[in-house]
Formats: structure tokens, sequence, C-alpha cells
DNA sequence: ATAGAATACATCATATCACGAGGTATTGTA
DNA sequence: TACAATACCTCGTGATATGATGTATTCTAT
């Protein structure tokens, strides 16, 4: 997948992977897998980005005598998954308009 | 809207804007401005990306005194905009998966 | 006539961001 | 006893959208 395309789907994509219940690094990019693959760089990048920006809050757990992060999202963090999709839909008009121009020939 | 969520359609925007009919910088923005804006410094840039990818040529043209460089759409362009298609059926997939996780709490 | 908008091109510095490479430490498994 | 898996983190790099800025001509309204 191109990484230019992943730009912008990626931070909502881990909103919503925490979104339903609280979860933490590991787990988040097992969850993501079948759906969009991200390094670890790039999720701790993300998660930081995300907590700086108050769309998440952090909890440490021991579990197993290993730290986990556990990542819980805000009231911040629904909204932009809500903005996001309404982005969405500006962005379906300009993929119609690049599918539209591939298939006619005028 | 996000710029993020810009990146990587940006391209197939403009290849798809030349790809009916050869076309000129000034032209392109303003025949994406319905769909998508950017600027001409943005589009300047992604013009000569695509020239050095060979996506695209370019020839200019004398018209009314002033010069025009006309874009015109390659082979390569055309595969360019047809492999997007297919990602978009990934990046179509990742959307649903966000969407849903939005509607349902469990 | 003349100022300003529109047309038409271009470059540069900056900020954002995904990712590979590398690091630390523990537990489970072959 | 090595290696995979779990679990965290940082740093440097490359890609790239954009504002600011610049050049030059033509059209338009005052």
């Amino acid at each position: 997948m191109d990484i230019q395309l992943k730009r912008g789907i990626l931070d909502v994509c881990v909103l919503a992977a925490i979104k339903s219940k609280d979860s933490y690094g590991y787990r988040i990019i097992k969850d993501l897998k079948p759906y969009i693959e991200l390094s670890e760089s790039t999720l701790y990048t993300i998660l930081k980005r995300l907590e700086t920006a108050k769309m998440l809050t952090v909890h440490t757990v021991e579990h197993d005598g290993r730290l986990r992060k556990y990542y819980h999202i805000t009231g911040e963090g629904i909204k932009r998954i809500e903005d996001f999709k309404e982005e969405w839909k500006e962005i379906m008009l300009i993929y119609k308009f690049v599918a539209k121009e591939d298939d006619t020939n005028e």
C-alpha cells in the first residue's frame, strides 16, 4: 500500500482500534493487521501524537511482570473519528472524479 | 480538508485532470477546484514529480503571446490511475473498519 | 491612462509524518 | 540454549503539501 495514501487515515485507524475497549501498542498492531499494516515505530509515533492532541489518555498496567500501557479514547478522539467520516464524503467525491475520468474518454 | 488526507490522491487527481485532454497548470487548478483545492506551488511540484516519473510529458505552446506548458498523460500515467483504483479497494476496507468501530459499541 | 485583477509560470524554506534501524527487557518455546 | 514472541522506545531520513515570494503579460474597471 502506498505510504501517502495511508496518511490521514492511520491516526483514525488507531483511534478506531481503541474505541470499543482500551488497548495497548502491541495489541493494536495485531488488531489492525488484517486491515492495514503499520510498524511499531509508526504506531508509537502516532500514539504519542494522539496523546499530545488529547485524543487519548494512557494508564500503565502491570501484566505478567511486564508493563503495558493501555490507551483510552477521549471525547476529542471520538470527535476526530466523526470529523473524519464527514471529510470522507469529500474524499469520495474526489475519488468519483478520478474514477469517472478514468472510464470515459470524451 | 485535512492535508494528510489529500496526500496520495493529489497526484492521481492531476493525472485524471489531464487524462481526457492535455491541459496546463492554471487550467488544471481551475478544473480541480470543485473537487479539491490546491495551490500553484503544490501543483507545479506535483507536475514536476509526475514528469520525472514519466507519467506525463510536456510541450510548450505560445498562446496570445504567453507561454503555456501543456501536459500530456503517458501510458505509465494511465497505469498509475488504474493502480490507484486497485489500492482504493483496500482503502475502502479500512474505512469500513473505522466506520464500523464508530457505530457499534460492544 | 492607470491601477489592479487575472493569467501563467517558477523556486525555496518549512513543517508534518511514516518508517527502517536500532535499542532494552522479559517470557515462552523448540 | 538459542530464538521467537511480547512489549516498550528513540533517532535519522525521505517524501511532500504549502505559504511566501518572484517574474511577466493581458484584460478590465475607474
